[in-house]
DNA sequence: CCAATCAGGACCTCTTTAGTCTTGATTGAC
DNA sequence: GTCAATCAAGACTAAAGAGGTCCTGATTGG
């Protein structure tokens, strides 16, 4: 089902949160409130994403979390890398791949197109789009695609 | 990291294999050699697949699978869907989702559109072009993609 | 000094996944 | 008709990972 662990959809439960008021500090009882995260989880994710350079901490009384960029320019990409890791649908789809089928891993190359077309998506949308109210409203697939033209023809 | 789980890969194997004798009988042991996928697993998924309708069986002496359609029409997704069920990324990119949070969940129809331009890039591969020994050449990402013209103009 | 808050782990539990095994049904060949 | 090869179906086990909690320490404002 290429699953996404729940923490990832949490985290931008998070990350939206603090998109709604960005430049202002948050504190992770708060955001877990608001998010309907649970405490403990919530301050886990968010140094999670400390340390992955989305958010800065400031520490002590009245301390708390603060969106390090403008939220245009986060993209659910890196919310997504920061908590999980970095993005690969398969085990060869990152570089080094100990996997040693001599003949079927040309397909090797093509998980890794794949792994990036998907990479793509999820870093085309940010952080504001995710927090804006209303989505795209357009009837057709807002979020477009045209892969068959470049792969197919051969 | 977005896991795609090891069973989807090796049923990528197991039709990549096929692909390669297409409307060839193919026995459950025959590829699970070729493969290297242990035999127990390999009888396993291609149960699965036969239910997916990606293959059909022949039972009895000589009998084994064979694939229900040319390679060019049969996707990553639908072997992906077969094998793990409906792609979904997050909980509720499904249509039902008792995900009640009021607020954040203007978030959800945003992950529908991520889901579905993920779906739309596993689709836009065929096992035919997985199959493929020497992929495609040309140096700028051959599955493209530009969802931000759409997206980003709000 | 005290209270609020983050930092960094250690730790546990539960679900999911991967993988194996067993039993039964079907079919072709001899 | 019998036998051997093969798929069908599902129960079962074991290992891995994810989700979640808690504790102890460091930092800061009042």
């Amino acid at each position: 089902m290429l699953k996404l662990g729940k923490l990832a959809d949490y985290a931008t439960a998070l990350m939206t949160a603090m998109a709604s008021a960005p430049s202002q500090v948050h504190t992770a009882q708060g955001l877990a409130d608001r998010t309907h995260v649970s405490a403990p989880t919530a301050a886990k994710l968010l140094k999670l994403l400390t340390k992955g350079g989305l958010v800065e901490s400031l520490r002590g009384a009245h301390g708390g979390y603060r969106l390090s960029r403008s939220p245009e320019r986060i993209t659910v990409a890196e919310i997504i890398g920061a908590v999980e890791g970095p993005i690969a649908v398969t085990e060869c789809s990152e570089d080094h791949s100990g996997c040693s089928m001599e003949s079927s891993c040309a397909t090797k190359t093509n998980w890794r197109l794949i792994n990036r077309a998907i990479f793509e998506a999820l870093q085309a949308v940010t952080l504001a789009q995710m927090a804006a109210p209303a989505p795209v409203r357009r009837q057709e697939s807002p979020i477009h695609f045209h892969p068959a033209a470049s792969l197919a023809g051969r």
